[in-house]
DNA sequence: CCTACCGATCGGTAGG
DNA sequence: CCTACCGATCGGTAGG
């Protein structure tokens, strides 16, 4: 309850609730009054906590890219078979950009535009390495026999079918994100496991 | 050169600009007097042509996915083989969205959010018909065996990989159109032609 | 953190 | 199609 923590909290409040207003309408179609408003403030009083609302849009990506970034890396470091740990980064991604309440990712991918010069470096720095463990995930699989020559196109499709979902997934729609991620790996993983690729039978549904 | 020419020359270069522009910067970065600048008229002088500029976004959005309904329906119509089929159709799309003076569809993609309800019915009702031509021709692909068993999930996965490339495709980068047309066709079709399914060594590059 | 307000810019219009 | 301008809203600030 110190005035360190409830600052905290105030600017990781303006950071949700801007978020969910730039995920839903875009960064410009959202007011810095509109974000006030949505927080409880007065509509200059956001100053307190960021410089500009170019800061509050660098600082909701940076936040999102650095909490995904921690999430895989941890994955990263466990001991799994190649498809285990594939799976694990599929199934982690989209519950980064699909989840309940994970509007920042999503406000990433979709105004981009609107972030500036400096902003940019900044963020590209952390997707550098956000790719870094997909590539040797991905390395894992190919000496696995599970994908034959991942190219570097081969890794930006996978990306955009992966991140385009955030435009046609609706939490409460037919698909859920568990049969989503199943699909997407079969979908990506030419080769499949010996025991099944005969059998085009088993699929459910 | 009469006056209906004229009106619909003037109509048409506004649609352009306005294209060239959205796709830039995002629609509500860009002001009517950026577009009426760039068409060389005074700033109040495109509402000859357009009632709002809700209806230019609706219009650029409408002509071209218009157009390209056009173009793969040709497509559609044409007498080829599955793989050869599905080619023809990755191939157009990938213009439409890469193309020079290509910015119609890419502000479909950006900036659906900023398009009202009643524009939206009007567009769905396009991409309804854009994806029937695309179902139709991956069923062939999939009696021919060259696509195991497409989902409604692959399909979106599909269009996701192809329509991200937006995303990352540079004109004078490294990768050029035709090479990634040849890389999603090895991409999606996990059935390769029999006589090159076991000489992964004939890549190029 | 609030009240009151600034200069700039927005989409769109009146009158010609 | 232009000139001149409107009311509204924007991001951000001065003073408390």
């Amino acid at each position: 309850m110190s005035r360190r923590a409830d600052d905290a909290g105030r600017r990781g409040q303006l950071l949700r609730e801007s978020a969910r207003l730039f995920r839903e309408r875009g960064y410009d179609a959202t007011s810095v009054r509109d974000i006030a408003a949505a927080t409880g403030l007065q509509s200059g009083s956001w100053v307190y906590h960021f410089k500009t609302k170019q800061d509050i849009l660098a600082a909701v990506m940076e936040q999102g890219l650095q909490q995904a970034l921690e999430r895989i890396e941890a994955i990263a470091r466990e001991e799994l078979p190649p498809r285990e740990h594939f799976r694990a980064l599929v199934r982690t991604h989209l519950d980064t950009l699909l989840g309940p309440g994970q509007d920042f990712i999503p406000v990433l991918l979709y105004d981009w535009r609107s972030l500036d010069k400096p902003g940019r470096d900044r963020v590209i720095a952390l997707q550098k390495r956000y790719e870094q463990v997909w590539e040797d995930v991905i390395h894992q699989l190919q000496r696995a026999g599970d994908w034959a020559m991942p190219t570097r196109i081969d890794r930006l499709l996978m990306f955009g079918a992966l991140n385009w979902i955030v435009q046609w997934y609706r939490p409460r729609g037919p698909l859920n994100a568990t049969q989503i991620v199943a699909e997407a790996e079969k979908f990506f993983l030419r080769t499949l496991p010996r025991a099944r690729a005969r059998r085009p039978g088993v699929r459910r549904s």
